[in-house]
DNA sequence: TGTACATCAGTGAACGCGCGTTCACTGATGTAC
DNA sequence: TGTACATCAGTGAACGCGCGTTCACTGATGTAC
């Protein structure tokens, strides 16, 4: 929770100073996120609710946004930013192609189940608001494993068949599964840890070897 | 819609007969049922919407569902059960193994993209009543698809170095991802139409053939 | 065949809640003269 | 250096809404005598 959170406090915070009107406009995503993130869930998301936890009354918010929808595009933002950071942070600096493939893929579940509230809100159903105009997935964050991809075939680790952007989509999809049904259904009895169900389903889109050779 | 639907009137509904209280029950269902079809979404389904749509005082729900979280279950049952009759009737009558199995997979995501509603619901965070003893999720449903994959090895079709289960839990979650970015995120620039990214990676994942023949 | 009565299948009004949003306002802060 | 003033960064009260849930009730229907 450290990474997203201030303190969530229901303190009443100190005016700002004049000039200083944009930091609210920060704090209040931060505290948006902040609530997604504990609630494990989008819809609990309210501007009274982020008012409270930022400790102004709920028209303040108005200020900094037209109205809740965009708050939530605000958040979603956010949400992506924060997952791109934790996401590089894990695989960078691995030079083998196929296993710096698979620790970003580790890395994207490892997020998922970390920030359950904001990875569901990212990829969840903005259907009112759909606006072809703000898509809310990010297609620079999925570029990243379309690059991967490439570099896999490139460098011979995997067969050059398909598009890059196809592996990339189809291993998207099925981690977004895995992870997902991993959240939504604890209970269920999975037959094997989610990180082999991971680096098996991926290595078998992209058509990596079974084992990389492990050192030790 | 239409095998969802009832006619959604707000007309008053006439008294049940004595002994046919048990009757409105599945009224509610369905009626709830069709309500989440129509909005696309889970949460807005609420007692008072239902009450209208079935043409009856929303107190009268509480003769049949506690509350309702108890509702919530009884639609989270009955789109299983729909699930699985639109499952088994695109893929019954394919006798060879691989195709059984891809047909089962289509039919999974025709039905996820034909009530998105439903299918959501199904799949979703039910988490504030999450409850050990009713898992939201249906293993009997996920049984089908562990078959078809031991059906496929045992046939040859498919090598046999994992357990059908482990087979059937990747496909599944792949087919989960696959559908649900495709209906969450439409305006996504995909590779590849959704019909060939599912044959691809469920070839890919249960070890089929690239292409299996076609007659014709 | 007639009537009193229990029961079933509901109803209508009301409760308190949290929500997004609007409106008129306030009071500290910086700036111009 | 002092003062009037504009502006900025908010506040507090109120609106109407839909929600889950409760409560006391009603009126048709079947049954017992």
């Amino acid at each position: 929770m450290t990474a997203l959170s201030t303190t969530g406090a229901t303190v009443r915070r100190p005016r700002g100073r004049r000039g200083e009107g944009g930091r609210l406009r920060e704090e209040i995503v931060i505290a948006a996120t902040e609530l997604v993130s504990l609630a494990g869930d989008a819809d609990r998301l309210s501007l009274r609710g982020v008012a409270k936890e930022v400790g102004i009354a709920a028209p303040s918010i108005y200020a900094h946004f037209a109205d809740v929808e965009h708050l939530k595009m605000a958040v979603v933002e956010r949400c992506f930013a924060l997952f791109k950071a934790a996401r590089d942070r894990q695989s960078d600096g691995i030079t083998d192609p196929a296993e710096a493939l698979l620790a970003r893929c580790r890395a994207y579940c490892q997020f998922a189940l970390d920030y359950p509230g904001p990875y569901r809100f990212m990829f969840s159903h903005h259907a009112p608001a759909a606006d072809p105009q703000r898509p809310p997935i990010r297609v620079e964050t999925f570029q990243a494993l379309v690059t991967s991809s490439q570099t896999c075939q490139a460098s011979g680790a995997a067969p050059t068949g398909d598009a890059p952007s196809l592996l990339a989509a189809e291993v998207w999809a099925a981690l977004h599964g895995l992870v997902l049904l991993r959240m939504n259904a604890p209970h269920f009895p999975w037959p094997a840890p989610l990180w082999d169900m991971v680096d098996q389903t991926v290595r078998r889109i992209v058509g990596l070897p079974k084992q990389s050779p492990q050192p030790g």
